[in-house]
RNA sequence: GUGGGUAUGGCGCAGUUGGCUAGCGCGCCAGAUUGUGGCUCUGGAGGCCGUGGGUUCGAGUCCCAUUACCCACC
């Protein structure tokens, strides 16, 4: 066992912890930036996410699957050397694209067939396909292949895909051990994190949250939320699933979310974050602040010479006003997508290193309702 | 100066042989977006149809005059 959770403080279900990994350590709780194609959409490079603070990347299985594959991208010496980042990468596997972005899927017990949304060939894509991808991408942490079922599928259909989400698990399970007991597998420490699932049936979640526990892996996701349920049935879901995880590993809560969405979920005891909102947001010119979000292309900003935020330390703010970033974005320059995301991932990042700081002096509960009384009130 | 053309919300345009609350694109304003297809979607505000007359039950559409701009020719 390559890694370790350290658990350094605690408030209440809230933690303050370290993970460590053989590239390098984790603060928790965290954010993931999310570089699906192994790269931050809007010209963002691994140099500037170092100067923003990000302590993980995350890319995704399907993507690099299908371009430019991750036989490539071994034969390269893998992701971390690829891109030029040697922190921790988590890869998502693919199991929640294959639903989300691809067309004619058919599931089977096996896996998932279906046609690429690059070019409409053909695809086959199961547990242990998506190990063996993962392997060659050779990325610190690699996703279970699950399915994320609909938030509006019936009991009787989220029972039987959680099922087979289960054995599938199994079966990742056994094919990462074989995968990193090879000699010419790049990361022999790869890890595996479970994803719980089970829409918005409590009981579901948790029948399955005690069954993926029983694996002892070393960390865990709750997957298939945030995806059209209200804020208050995914807290409820988080609050009933996290008691029934193993207390000593990281949860990981997928694909969210707002920055109030996350000072809740750590509340509740989750770990790991990741989202698209500060990079697509950022991208169109939906920017973060401590004062709430603001649309830079309104007209009001025009004449604006101030920075985005007051007082922000993030490279945008340190140099350029919202006139000419808004000048930029409506001439369609790319260097204001680039200017807005870095922002906005600073702005999580940051929020994320409050958020620890808070947790360290113990006062993380009145933290977060000033930062939440402050993020709903308009500039 | 002569001939021709065009004038419709901020910009670019549609508006059938004159007929019901004048449309569209962009822009503007406000939302949405949660394990990313550099998007997409949903609302909203804004026009006495260049100006003045006339014909008609009824004119953005027809007639006359006038103004501005464009193009040719002198």
């Amino acid at each position: 066992m390559s890694e370790r959770f350290t658990i350094l403080k605690k408030e209440g279900l809230a933690k303050r912890g370290r993970f460590e990994t053989v590239h390098g350590v984790i603060e928790t709780p965290v954010f993931m930036n999310v570089g699906t194609v192994a790269a931050i959409k809007g010209a963002v490079s691994t140099e500037d996410l170092e100067r923003i603070g990000t302590q993980v990347e995350l890319s995704n299985t399907y993507h690099l699957h299908v371009r430019p594959g991750d036989d490539k991208i071994k034969a390269l010496g893998g992701l971390h050397k690829f891109m030029s980042w040697n922190k921790p990468i988590l890869t998502d596997s693919g199991g929640f694209q294959v639903f989300s972005l691809a067309s004619l899927r058919k599931i089977k017990e096996e896996g998932v067939y279906f046609a690429s949304h690059i070019d409409g060939r053909k695809i086959f894509m199961g547990p242990e396909e998506s190990m063996r991808i993962q392997s060659n991408l050779a990325s610190t942490i690699a996703m279970a292949f699950d399915e994320c079922p609909n938030s509006k599928a019936e009991r009787k259909y989220v029972e039987d895909s959680v099922a087979r989400t289960t054995r599938w698990l199994e079966r990742c399970k056994a094919e990462m051990t074989r995968l990193n007991s090879l000699d010419d597998t790049i990361n022999k420490d790869q890890l595996l994190f479970g994803i719980n699932q089970g829409a918005i049936f409590p009981d579901i979640r948790i029948e399955h949250a005690k069954r993926i526990s029983e694996l002892d892996l070393p960390g865990y996701a709750i997957g298939g939320l945030a995806v059209g349920e209200t804020h208050e049935e995914m807290y409820e879901i988080i609050e009933k699933t996290v008691p029934y995880l193993p207390s000593d590993k990281p949860v990981y809560l997928m694909g969210v979310g707002t920055p109030v969405n996350i000072l809740e979920a750590v509340e509740r005891g989750v770990d790991f974050f990741d989202c698209v909102y500060p990079t697509r947001n950022g991208r169109h010119a939906h920017l973060y602040t401590n004062f709430g979000k603001i649309n830079l292309m309104n007209a009001k900003y025009e004449l604006d010479d101030s920075p985005i935020e007051e007082g922000c330390k993030c490279p945008t703010c340190q140099r350029y006003s919202r006139a000419y970033i808004r000048h930029l974005l409506k001439a369609k320059e790319m260097l204001g997508m680039r200017l807005c995301v870095l922002h906005n991932l600073y702005f999580y990042n940051n929020l994320m290193t409050e958020i620890r700081d808070a947790l360290d002096k113990g006062c993380f509960a009145e933290f977060k309702k000033n930062k939440i009384s402050s993020m709903m009130h308009e500039e």
